[in-house]
DNA sequence: TTAGTTTATGCAATCGATAGCATTGAATAA
DNA sequence: TTATTCAATGCTATCGATTGCATAAACTAA
């Protein structure tokens, strides 16, 4: 059988140039050992030979992949994207390359993930836990082969990996103090499945700003869902089903949030006169609908590059027993239309 | 210092189970010369002592790294992260890995990262080509290396790769017509940057329709920019600007189409009774914003799943000198509320 | 019972780069 | 001039898994 042609080695560079092929490795990694003289002769036999380091044969080596594994939910959003985005920007520059893994929000999916990244030896991996995992045994095996470890946006203290995220309680706070300050008074909170770190802190960021204001906390404004597309819709159905009055929407998500929009706009109900909306996550779209959103932004490409940043700091820390980290980002309420009640526009 | 620490080789299993590193080895493929008792022996031993085959020294020595890279512009689109999706649920069952890199639409940074794909010694590289390249000698290293190319929607026939791809031309196409069906004859196009393909073939079925109607193409009607967030509202802007009359518009991007309606909802424009729209790409939202968009899905998942079957047939038919294939995906016209004039909802 | 097969496993080289430990020749010190 | 040091490079084992080519034992056929 034909083989494909055979790629460069240093081996061919040492028998090209007279030289031994560790000379020529570390002529190429610029040890300081190796003469100016010497240097530039391989580098120009490499470069005219066309010569491509073997980066298996050098990770097999030195141990380290210069990967880094990347677990998400899902790419069905801006969100991941972006932060993947984030993390890849950042990675590059340090020379390390990504390998990003659906799970499907499916705990098989991800232990299988988990363990592909670990066969491949990747030098650290980050995961956005599923929304179905409920036991944590195959990432703490990542954590039993010392492999940082960085959890991100889903994240679960009880696992006791490093983490970076932003504060949800803060930006749901926010957003119904927000809220709050334009005259609502019965706010409907449109929440995600409350087994999520993060949908658990937003719900407790909206009962803090009603508590601080001294509203009570109604049962009936609170509608949980998945929070994709039609979710919006259906909850204000139910709350005109159900007869509940509300003057005010905090969703948990931007497409609930402009769900809704629609639903109300279809029933003529004025917004944000009669109904003050806010979404979460400030995805593209939110400042072309009529009224634009207002919404929290989550800096996903900065908590990206946060992911990547920390790696980082723990590949240089090695040796070290390092305290577990935990970046918080700053969410930020962006003040559209929709929620301006008082003011006109 | 102290090793962190070590992890099981087929060595150690060998060690303790009393055979060498080559049964072990064989065992644990499943080769068919080992014998079940002595299959079942090692396997238990694996699995007790928790080992975990390194897949860069597999890699290495037979040659493939079961590893693709694929490099996109930039993440900032549903668009990407949903063809990236597709292939990486693809690649995931048939045990590859993929790695992501992204151009930021610069030539420098494409090639960067095609180089390091390449000392990654991926099985193969999927692109979409970023915008700002114009010459294509990076690309052309991979297919001189004999690395498997597949150029994804941005992509370009003097490449000579294997190409995945939406009929672009058609989508445009349907989209004009259906507006013409509805009554328009004016209808001003948002273009995107023209020396990209998939842009051309766009204006090349916005004409072919006006053609096939026989309605003239109107320069004035034809404005062309970089299609993101903004755009389409200042398209309107310049329409009024001219004084240029339209009582239709085909956004060859979802945002810019949506910026536009914003835009001319603003100034009191009936849509779709005055101007009827219709965008590109089915971004997720366009079923949220008033009225409803039509658009042209590029059903992006396929196409990610495309390329992943593709390297899969490729990757089988290793000897075999291959034509270059070139899969066309049928776009699909989405009819919303926004462009039917004729009908009332 | 002996040669010819199978069947099951071992031996050793290999993939390409790296790195610890020589070695060589030249330069410096005594 | 001889001993010492240093600079530049070579030798060789190694990372962990794979695989072509033995080899040994067991089995079949004659």
């Amino acid at each position: 059988m034909p083989k494909t042609t055979k790629r460069v080695t240093i081996h061919d560079i040492a028998a090209a140039s007279g030289f031994t092929a560790s000379t020529v490795s570390r002529a190429l990694q610029n040890d300081e050992r190796i003469s100016d003289a010497t240097r530039r002769i391989i580098e120009s036999f490499a470069a005219k030979m066309n010569y491509r380091s073997n980066a298996l044969a050098s990770s097999l080596r030195t141990g380290k992949s210069k990967i880094i594994g990347v677990v998400i939910p899902l790419f069905n959003r801006t969100f991941f994207a972006s932060i993947i985005g984030g993390i890849e920007t950042v990675m590059k520059q340090a020379g390390y390359s990504v390998i990003i893994c659906q799970s499907n929000d499916d705990y098989e999916s991800e232990k299988e993930a988990i363990s592909a990244l670990m066969r491949a030896r990747v030098d650290g991996i980050a995961i956005s836990v599923a929304a179905q995992t409920k036991k944590f045994d195959h990432i703490q095996t990542i954590k039993n082969e010392q492999i940082p470890l960085i959890l991100f946006d889903r994240t679960y203290d009880e696992i006791g990996g490093h983490q970076v995220m932003i504060d949800d309680f803060k930006g749901a706070k926010e957003a119904t103090l927000h809220l709050i300050e334009q005259g609502c008074r019965k706010i409907a909170y449109f929440a995600g499945l409350q087994h999520l770190t993060t949908q658990k802190n937003r719900t407790l960021g909206y009962k803090a700003a009603l508590a601080e204001k001294g509203i009570a906390f109604d049962d009936n404004l609170m509608i949980i869902s998945h929070l994709k597309e039609g979710s919006g819709d259906h909850a204000v159905n139910i709350l005109y089903e159900k007869g509940i009055e509300f003057d005010g929407i905090f969703a948990a998500s931007d497409y609930s949030a402009v769900a809704a929009m629609k639903n109300l706009q279809k029933r003529g109900v004025e917004i944000p006169k009669s109904v003050a909306i806010v979404g979460f996550a400030d995805e593209p779209f939110t400042v072309l609908v009529t009224p634009a959103l207002s919404t929290v932004n989550q800096h996903t490409n900065q908590m990206g590059q946060a992911v990547a940043t920390l790696f980082m700091s723990l590949f240089e820390n090695k040796g070290h027993p390092k305290l577990v980290q935990k970046m918080i980002l700053e969410p930020e309420l962006i003040i559209r239309a929709s929620s301006l009640k008082k003011e006109i526009f």
